[in-house]
RNA sequence: CGGGGUGUAGCGCAGUUAGGAUAGCGCACCUGCUUUGGGAGCAGGGGGUCGGUGGUUCAAAUCCACUCACCCCGACCA
């Protein structure tokens, strides 16, 4: 292809909404367009490597046996009323009524289209195992879109289902696809980790992520360095810093001072972590306790996962209860229900409010002086919190979720009716398992940790073209010859976009590093009076000098060792 | 949905605090000449509902009200 006849409209400023790398250079290289908040055009060049990608995802499906079909992407409601997930996706499905006012909905995920044609025509266990897989364009109504392609409301998936008869056959489906992701991952030369994680909306037993670490990932993930251990943030169960305090009796002090953590720990001259934090919680117009290590918080989304319908208590509830202003106040002596924090489990001699303005109690021993319901993870986690496996210290990384793989279990088969005959003539519910990865993300990925200051370095699997010839100068007819005799020759084996538009050198040279094709073929007049042409290596800078006879036979060893 | 920010030419911005003449600048675009190895120079030119609606005023990009869009943080989520 001619750079003069495809559309890459290359720009030196970058609209000010971008902000990761990836999308900056998105919109620089011209790979994308915006449409509207989360929705984007591919450009030409943008789609080249989508191509790609999803050329290696079909090869490593087909490899563990998937087989390839297209689901449609509008949908009617009642499959998803059938599963439950009317509801559950809440605002992020994408609805709409056709002219007769069905209502419908694109697609934000397949779970419930497979389900349908499974029941329709699965029978029998002769029938089982089943792998199918799709590439095709999702619809999520994002709450907020961002990073461009990373979180956007349309995006390409490549999502499969597996269909088993047991746990065991499913765990098999599992294991292949964790195979073939690795492969699709490792082609796009990418090396995410593998991390526990949450199955939210899907629903299932157990799932996993793969995750590339970069800094404009909207995931958490840690990571154990002693034992390996790593999980997505949100479902970490991460231990609390170890505290050793002595035991000691109850005894009360005057604190003169604001009730906060800080202002006690500094007045008794103690660390925040010995002292217990305790806050009151209205749940279903009860009062209840929350206790605390004074060095953490409470994590309101877990509090509220765990008791439906608590909120915090104002501060007049909280005198009426306790009898004191918040900051010193606690369950001692109060005989009501107790819930305390893991992080409270080890803890001895604590400080804690004596439901008296300006007095603490010390030496609080939780297990003799309050009367504790039981022991929930609530506490937000914090820098220095510990492996569960090892009791070390874990590593807090930003990361991109590239793909997620689900052991659904039964949650859809049972809801909608999806069995077969087992070969005693038993009727079973089908095992299914869900996976997917995002097309746009791996393109996003890879430009995050694959580019210089002056732009994309493609890999040699991915790049929209294998070659770029540059024509330094377009009026010289000489070079010009030998760029079209170039072009033809290396055009037989390769993919060559070929800049022959007339502009400066210092032009083509950045924008030929911002697009990032792998290997640049320079030609100038500097190389031509002494009869040679440059070959460079985008990735590494590196220059080879060759006469033209030898160019295509320099280019193919290079590329072999891309 | 909560907090913050931004809307002026295709892109980046100034002008808005303190209302006032034809709304500016850089890049990009068009024409001509000169240039030609890391985003050229000179000369000329085109391009604007100042996000929208309503209001205040002799006069609104500028003040007021409402509204829309986009971005960032949070919440939520694959």
């Amino acid at each position: 292809m001619r750079w003069s006849r495809i559309f890459i409209p290359t720009r030196k400023e970058v609209p000010k909404e971008a902000e990761s790398v990836s999308h900056k250079l998105m919109l620089r290289a011209g790979l994308i367009e915006p449409q509207v908040s989360g929705v984007y055009t591919y450009l030409p060049l943008g789609w080249r490597v989508l191509k790609k990608i999803q050329k290696i995802m079909r090869r490593e499906m087909d490899r563990i046996g998937a087989q390839e079909l297209l689901m449609p992407a509008l949908t009617p409601s009642s499959i998803w009323k059938e599963s439950g997930r009317w509801e559950d996706y809440g605002d992020e499905m994408f609805r709409l009524k056709d002219r007769k006012e069905s209502e419908m909905a694109l697609a934000p995920t397949h779970e419930e289209v497979i389900t349908t044609i499974v029941r329709n025509h699965i029978r029998s266990h002769r029938s089982l195992p089943q792998i199918w897989y799709q590439i095709q364009t999702k619809y999520r109504d994002e709450m907020r879109p961002r990073g461009a392609v990373l979180r956007a409301r349309t995006f390409i998936m490549k999502d499969s289902y597996s269909l088993d008869q047991d746990e065991t056959g499913l765990q098999k489906s599992f294991s292949l696809h964790e195979e073939a992701y690795r492969r699709i991952f490792s082609s796009c030369r990418l090396k995410p980790v593998e991390v526990r994680a949450s199955s939210g909306l899907m629903g299932g037993s157990n799932s996993k992520e793969f995750m590339v670490i970069s800094e404009s990932g909207e995931d958490r993930i840690v990571n154990c360095p002693n034992c390996g251990y790593s999980s997505n943030l949100e479902v970490a169960n991460l231990l609390p810093t170890p505290v050793n305090f002595e035991n000691g009796k109850l005894k009360k002090v005057g604190t003169p001072v604001e009730g906060s953590v800080d202002a006690i720990s500094r007045f008794l001259n103690v660390p925040p972590s010995k002292l217990m934090k305790s806050l009151l919680y209205i749940k279903k117009d009860k009062p209840v306790w929350i206790v605390i290590r004074g060095d953490y918080e409470v994590d309101e989304e877990k509090l509220k996962k765990e008791f439906k319908g608590i909120r915090i208590a104002t501060q007049e509830e909280v005198k009426e209860v306790a009898g004191a202003s918040v900051g010193y106040v606690s369950p001692i002596g109060l005989n009501l229900p107790v819930i305390a924090d893991l992080s409270i489990k080890q803890g001895l001699g604590f400080v804690s409010g004596a439901n008296e303005d300006y007095y603490h109690y010390t030496g609080v021993d939780p297990n003799r002086d309050l009367d504790m319901k039981k022991f929930v993870d609530l506490r937000k986690f914090k820098k220095g919190d510990l492996c569960p496996e090892c009791r070390t210290p874990v590593e807090w990384k930003n990361a991109i979720e590239l793909g997620h793989i689900f052991k659904l279990g039964t949650k859809y088969s049972k809801a909608m009716g999806a069995y077969f005959i087992d070969e005693n003539g038993e009727k079973k519910p089908i095992v299914m398992g869900s996976y997917g990865i995002g097309v746009e993300r791996i393109m996003a990925s890879v430009i995050e940790v694959s580019h210089d200051k002056n732009g994309i370095i493609w890999p040699a699997s991915i790049a929209p073209y294998q070659i770029l010839l540059i024509n330094l100068n377009a009026s010289d007819s000489k070079g010009v010859a030998l760029c079209e005799d170039l072009y033809r020759l290396l055009g037989e084996e390769f993919e060559v976009l070929y800049d022959d538009r007339d502009e400066r050198a210092g032009y083509k040279f950045n924008d030929a590093d911002l697009i990032g094709i792998p290997i640049q073929i320079i030609v100038g007049s500097k190389g031509l009076k002494k009869g040679m042409i440059e070959i460079k290596n985008r990735k590494t800078g590196e220059i080879k000098k060759v006469v033209s006879k030898e160019v295509k036979e320099v280019v193919k060893k290079i590329w072999g060792n891309l």
